[in-house]
DNA sequence: CTGAAAGCGCTTACAG
DNA sequence: CTGAAAGCGCTTACAG
């Protein structure tokens, strides 16, 4: 046999070895007792026949099919790479594939997306919920990524940690007067990253928020923002909830010819894949990606593993194996050029009193 | 029934309603003759019990699955997500399921990658291979997305078209003297882009290409570029064949105190998400994705549906069916803010003699 | 127009 | 240690 026949299947190979199918599935799952003489013929036939397993035939069996769900909000959205990407290697690791479903921004399709995945019986999903989503138990096991806020079997980042990382780290740079930029203040993952930031800014520090959102409807989708404005009411630093803000603000900064970080400073949050290649680099904060779609397919493998099906979103498993309950993974800080002192720091005073910058 | 069992099938409806399941079968497909008031009744109690075809039954039965395989070189590219969101919702669309493995950039893993998928025996796959990847013939209908050089089964962006229209906004625009940002001299990709440029660039127009891996390997990863001393030399347009190095280039220009487009003018590739939040905001050249996906995947669909499996990755359905062959996409060139004449051409003279700036 | 039957490839008790 | 048999849910000729 030179060329190995796609087709072969275990009924190839005991007929060709003349034994029964039961024993070349034992022998190839190491079930059953079969003897190793018949193992080794066994497996070396199958090689031979380049023999690879029908998940469908398989999946009728067993009634699973070794393949996980990824429900995106907006596939589009620059987050997505990093979480695909992980949450492939993860699911594959432990033996799924991965089925995508783009639910488009949109609450009504999110729904259908579950739906699709559904009729192509996934062991279970994971689900980046669009923002404000709630997920209603939908008969499989799943896994929430970042949306602390959902209860139960959710991970995420720690978003409020990483706004205090930030927080912490302009405050220590000696910014006394912070701008933070968000884009909408129904997210609850803005919301946590601002009141990380806000809680590590002790009394001298006055700070407001931006919602470029709000912003983009007053004033036109794309509008600058006027930060160099902010910059001559004293502001000297600019934290964006994401790294999409914070390159905003660093070229209309720079574009006024407002020097980053000597002038002033920009944070962002996410570590995109761009944060590294602007020139200065971008400080930001990172997720650990890896992690988070570790937990959320080794809950999700528990889940099936145990054999369960058909049960809950909310409940821990009934094994009483621990569920992955609003979980959440530590950010990194990544400290590169955008932040640095201010100039009163370094000009003016050594030390900065607090109070220096009243509102 | 108040809560629609999710394991309802053909034989739970076969059985409620008196009838063989062949016939349900044939109710719910519209296939064998079946008289209209049985027809009804059967939906009708499909739709009361929440009846989910089985896929794996059917899977099993007819030998399809109804799902695609989509590689992608490294999901982390910041394309990935544009590709992505289009063939899932061309696969969608229809009626198909989207499987995605990543080959992280590896020839190795791209195979493995493959392997997994057709372990998982998906109707067909879509490739976006590694740079000077050829795929071989793994007996199952593939389409290859953005490799003109790959024979057969290929669509993808005409680069060269799209590196010609933004060769003649530059000239048109009248600059002259042209540095040319690649990453990488061995991508087909960029050579198509950059080629197209010059074909635009008559004679008196002076062209350089600066290659940023080999740059980085001179100088370290990260390092400054030099643009500003290249704007010292003459230089007044900087076209990226991606938008990443056009947004290295344009922030290290903004760093440098020059001012875009005023002073130096900067264009990039594939109208990434932040390309218009920049400030100026980044005149690119986009690509038709959707419209990529939608042949790449009515080309695998019209095999898939022709009833052929196992078939070959470089002949022509056999049918006689069109196959794709080297399909390519025109470009859409969008101006924007980031691209405006050259100083000389505003200040100091009104019309610019060819030849004016010697190399 | 409708039904009985076979079979896709696999796994799992159960007998030998 | 090994095999015969049942059955997962579906579709498709084929008979009635």
């Amino acid at each position: 046999m030179a060329t190995p026949r796609p087709g072969a299947t275990l009924g190839n190979i005991a007929k060709t070895l003349g034994v029964s199918v039961a024993t070349v599935s034992n022998a190839l799952s190491g079930k059953g007792r079969v003897s190793t003489d018949v193992i080794e013929r066994v497996k070396a036939k199958a090689v031979e026949l380049g023999y690879v397993p029908s998940q469908a035939g398989r999946a009728l069996r067993t009634g699973r099919t070794g393949v996980f769900g990824l429900v995106l909000p907006d596939i589009a959205n620059p987050l997505f790479p990093q979480i695909a990407q992980a949450i492939e290697f993860a699911a594959s690791e432990a033996g799924y594939g991965v089925l995508i479903a783009d639910s488009r921004g949109d609450v009504g399709m999110q729904t259908e997306a579950i739906n699709r995945l559904i009729e192509r019986a996934v062991d279970g999903i994971v689900i980046v919920p669009r923002r404000g989503t709630r997920i209603a138990d939908i008969g499989c096991p799943v896994a929430v990524i970042d949306s602390p806020s959902t209860p139960g079997n959710t991970v995420s980042a720690d978003h409020w940690q990483g706004g205090q990382a930030i927080g912490a780290h302009l405050v220590d740079l000696g910014h006394r007067r912070i701008l933070l930029l968000g884009n909408n203040p129904a997210s609850n993952v803005q919301n946590d990253r601002i009141g990380g930031m806000k809680s590590r800014f002790p009394a001298g520090v006055c700070s407001e928020v931006l919602w470029i959102e709000k912003h983009e409807q007053l004033h036109g989708k794309g509008s600058q923002l006027g930060l160099p404005d902010k910059v001559a009411d004293g502001f000297t630093a600019f934290a964006a909830v994401s790294d999409l803000h914070a390159l905003r603000a660093l070229t209309e900064l720079q574009r006024a010819g407002i020097g980053v970080p000597e002038q002033a400073t920009v944070t962002g949050f996410d570590d995109l894949v761009w944060s590294s290649v602007v020139t200065p680099s971008l400080t930001t904060v990172g997720m650990d990606m890896a992690l988070i779609a570790d937990i959320a397919i080794a809950a999700l493998v528990r889940r099936v593993e145990a054999g369960q099906r058909g049960d809950t979103t909310t409940r821990p498993p009934a094994g009483g194996a621990p569920s992955i309950d609003n979980r959440k993974v530590p950010m990194q800080l990544m400290i590169r050029q955008t932040s640095a002192p201010p100039p009163s720091a370094r000009s003016i005073a050594t030390r900065t009193p607090e109070g220096e910058h009243p509102c």
